[in-house]
DNA sequence: TGCATAAGTTAAGAATTTCTGATTTTTATA
DNA sequence: TATAAAAATCAGAAATTCTTAACTTATGCA
């Protein structure tokens, strides 16, 4: 069945005449008779009674003509879809590390509803180097990961933010030094499977001394939580210190240019993606 | 646009695979490869990203591909609608005259609700002369008329029910003859405009006298009323002086064969029509 | 890394479909 | 009844779409 011949239909139930039909879409009267003809066969069904000049549509007719209005529109709907393409449409999968998520998704989420009906966004949230993978193999459209990434080889990487790595300790510490706080204190280690585990375990090599024991924790809450109560010292980053610590942990910076993680978004760096990677984040930005 | 390319494209984001959605859709991988194309060009949006190999749709293709299942879904409809045709299928421009309107149409309505869903009937009323023409000329698909209607050439013309017409008197004259009557009372015309009016005609030629006086009037329920109330005397169809009389006149017969009027559907006499006449009939006969 | 294989794309020709113009048939109107 | 208008039919032309074959590119495995 052709889309044209419902387009032919509707107009012929419109003006009542398959001459004037076919001058409104300039096309000429034997075309339009025979596309109905075709029409007819295709649905097995009596679309006109053709034994008056001006044929008359069957009262099935009338229905068919009616529906077909309803596919057409559907149709419409379609091409508006993509003219009214504004970089952000479309289902996007999207996967995210769960430190980002925690500060990042509801702003985005809000900001993004308001502004770009067009996008549906699906979050799944995972470590940098699986998110890395996914986004590379095309299971996932964009990630938001922290670098030390896996390679990045065919993929854009996009700083959404720094932030500053700053030492945490208990608030009764905040006059040692890193010696002193190495030799009292055990080390609590957010896990070295993440991509801001790994930036951690290079901070550790420039500390003056070795921390005497090491805790490795895999959550960012819990690591801050054991900081307040006294159970060690850490080094992540500042906005989660912040977040979390509510002024009950002391925060120093470790040498001049303090370490920093980044956020960033990875892509893959294909043409298609050029459309609304530039909206993205910009919406990432601002939801910091 | 294409149908055909939008079940295509709904294939392939099943699949995820061209050659897999080709293979299942009987057609060669290049045919399949080149609708994606072209339906991109129509749209004018990248709905796939083909820098992977399997080309993965973008998430602006996976909106396309849900409204295309949109679209498709309406498409079906109108084959189901055509597949499921049992004759009673669309928008039935159906005219009837006043007198059978009263009594057949709110039963044969509820009748079709129940058992025609598919179908969707507009009434009209008017003279059985005006609503031939109609038929004729293709306004109407059908008409309830009484006979002594116009040219009935191109027409059918089914009997749907034939009711005898009796004299109605005032009770108090119940025994008066013809004759009697003719003198003393005015006869009551219904309007020889119309079909059954002409039948009347007829019948007053066949009295023995000429009524002294004659008062027209175009409504069957006030001509009976009339008569209750002693005003005059008249001729009409059986069930309607049951009806409008309840008990409150006197009803007889006149000669052997009492004249009797047809009400009858009348239809342009097309095979289009024949698909759908014979139900409508029944349905018709069935609701008197 | 590099080769082999699978998956898509491109290109040219064939087949199908659709359209046009001329002609015939049918219906409506004077 | 004649005439004009409208639609159907037919044959050939034009435009699509499809297929086969050659080519390119990604992916997986040694």
């Amino acid at each position: 069945m052709q889309i044209r011949s419902l387009e032919t239909l509707v107009r012929i139930a419109q003006v009542q005449s398959f001459s004037r039909a076919a001058e409104l879409l300039n096309m000429t009267l034997p075309a339009l008779s025979m596309q109905m003809k075709t029409l007819e066969t295709d649905l097995r069904a009596a679309l006109f009674d053709r034994s008056t000049r001006p044929p008359q549509l069957t009262p099935l007719g009338r229905r068919v003509a009616d529906q077909a209005r309803r596919v057409l529109a559907e149709q419409d709907r379609l091409t508006e879809l993509c003219a009214s393409d504004d970089g952000l449409n479309g289902r996007f999968n999207i996967g995210i590390i769960q430190t980002a998520s925690v500060r990042i998704l509801p702003r985005f989420l809000a900001d993004v509803a308001r502004t770009a009906p067009g996008a549906d966004f699906r979050f799944s949230s995972g470590l940098s180097e699986t998110l890395g993978a996914m986004v590379h193999s095309g299971q996932l459209d964009a990630a938001i990961i922290t670098r030390a990434a896996p390679d990045l080889r065919g993929l854009t990487y996009d700083v959404i933010a720094t932030e500053p790595m700053f030492i945490a300790t208990p608030l009764h510490h905040a006059d040692s030094s890193l010696n002193d706080l190495a030799r009292s204190l055990p080390f609590i280690h957010f896990t070295p499977a993440s991509g801001i585990g790994k930036l951690i375990s290079r901070a550790l090599d420039h500390f003056p001394a070795e921390p005497q024991g090491i805790v490795i924790l895999d959550s960012v809450e819990a690591s801050v939580e054991s900081v307040k109560y006294g159970l060690g010292y850490t080094i992540l980053p500042l906005p989660d210190l912040e977040r979390y610590g509510e002024g009950q942990l002391h925060i120093r910076r470790h040498g001049d240019r303090p370490m920093s993680r980044d956020i960033a978004l990875i892509t893959r760096a294909t043409a298609a993606n050029d459309t609304w990677r530039g909206h993205l984040l910009g919406r990432l930005r601002a939801a910091i």
